[in-house]
DNA sequence: AAAGATAGTGTGAAGTGTACAATAACCAGT
DNA sequence: ACTGGTTATTGTACACTTCACACTATCTTT
């Protein structure tokens, strides 16, 4: 460091905590991986998983170590959402949380108590109540961003499992956009994208005419992408 | 502050600033507001306007302050875009900053040099290069996030005079998303959301047909939202 | 074999996007 | 006053997409 000169001394005494809105798509339902906390402040308080940024590392860095320690997990899809600093929204001092979210596979792991967390747990977005700092609203503005960017990047597939149906997806997109689609016109328009993978396999056992199983062709994405593609479902009516 | 804890301490050894984007539009061009630093670290370069965040000062406040220092405006329209937190990327120390981009009206104010600035001018996008510090990535990724946030929101308005012609809403739009629009069906679709006001007037000695005058109707926007009308315009091809 | 359930398909009407062309209004110079 | 130059404004036909609804297909269970 060069000349940390003194007059800007007085300037380094804030920290900065990244906080992950790790959401994950479970029966149906859109939920969201909550901790409750075991250390002051809000000690007991469920909130989001996030910590304290060490010196030197990375802010996606740091974000995606706050996801490994809860679901074991890594390389998983990460967006930073905005940074939250309202003077007084930590009692230990200045405190800048850099807000992310992440879009995690439930199946893909089990949730282990960790550090902070006395206790990790799924729940659904639309009962979250009384969080730790103001980690209701991170919430809100990380969901409303979710809302907007699925629909302009092929980014749901990351919610789902490698092999899904084309009804799952639609059920993903009612979940996050809080209304109904019209089936036939949904499977037309995804269909159209070419981005779906043919599996050939089917549902097994299922009683009722079995669902083809589709997986994301990123490979696809990409070349389309430089086709000038775009990505682009509407958010319909109903509701 | 309640117990701060001596094992927090080590964190608390870091600073933040704000850094702005500050669009203007411009003889058909779309600038960004640049300041000459006057002092360590990147003295001499161009960069943001952008200083550090005061003790219990709120981020949006300090945006609105540094922009306030440069162009003498406020209650601007500004948007908060993203956090920089690379290590190393100031030389005092970790600094994180905080970008935004405000949108502005040149013909509102006259530039005048304060604070780290001793000299601000205007500079087209384009050429924009040697920034202080991170400068250039955050002007590419704000840029960026303007392009899409045009789409969606009436927000092309803040970089007009509060009259202009149609052709001057296109022009703007062509030049953040750096391509060519058919101009018949750029005015349908514009004039088909029904938010502008016609102001009855027109452009008065210009060699050709005078062109209408329209304002933008917030108030009618704001009704139409509250219907769940959706502002979009497409990026078309060309160019 | 019938009932129950969900998957997958056809289709017409309405609405939008696209491309091009024709007409209108103003200034400057003759 | 008339003509040319220049930009504004409007008409319209065709292609493509969206929307709404109904019908057929396939599998399990009873």
């Amino acid at each position: 460091m060069a000349q940390p000169q003194k007059s800007f001394d007085a300037y380094f005494k804030s920290a900065f905590t990244v906080d992950n809105v790790i959401f994950g798509f479970d029966n149906g339902q859109l939920k969201i991986l909550l901790i409750r906390r075991n250390e002051a402040p809000f000690d007991n308080y469920w909130g989001l998983p996030g910590y304290f940024v060490r010196e030197g590392e990375d802010l996606d860095a740091a974000a995606q170590r706050v996801l490994r320690e809860v679901t074991g997990l890594k390389d998983v899809y990460l967006e930073q959402v905005k940074a939250f600093g309202t003077p007084g929204r930590h009692d230990f001092g200045r405190v800048i949380t850099i807000a992310y979210y992440s879009l995690v596979k439930v199946e893909d792991f089990e949730l282990h108590a960790a550090g902070v967390a006395q206790e990790v747990a799924w729940h659904s977005v639309s009962d979250i109540e009384s969080l730790a700092f103001d980690h209701e609203e991170i919430v809100q503005v990380a969901f409303h961003r979710l809302k907007r960017s699925i629909r302009s990047r092929p980014i749901g597939f990351e919610l789902l499992p490698p092999a899904f149906t084309l009804t799952d997806l639609q059920h993903l997109y009612e979940a996050i956009w809080e209304l109904d689609l019209e089936k036939r016109n949904f499977r037309k328009k995804i269909l159209s994208m070419n981005l779906l993978k043919d599996l050939g396999r089917s549902q097994k056992g299922v009683a009722h005419r079995p669902a083809k199983l589709y997986s994301f062709d990123e490979g696809r994405y990409r070349e389309l992408e430089e086709d000038g593609f775009n990505f682009e479902l509407k958010e319909g009516k109903r509701k």
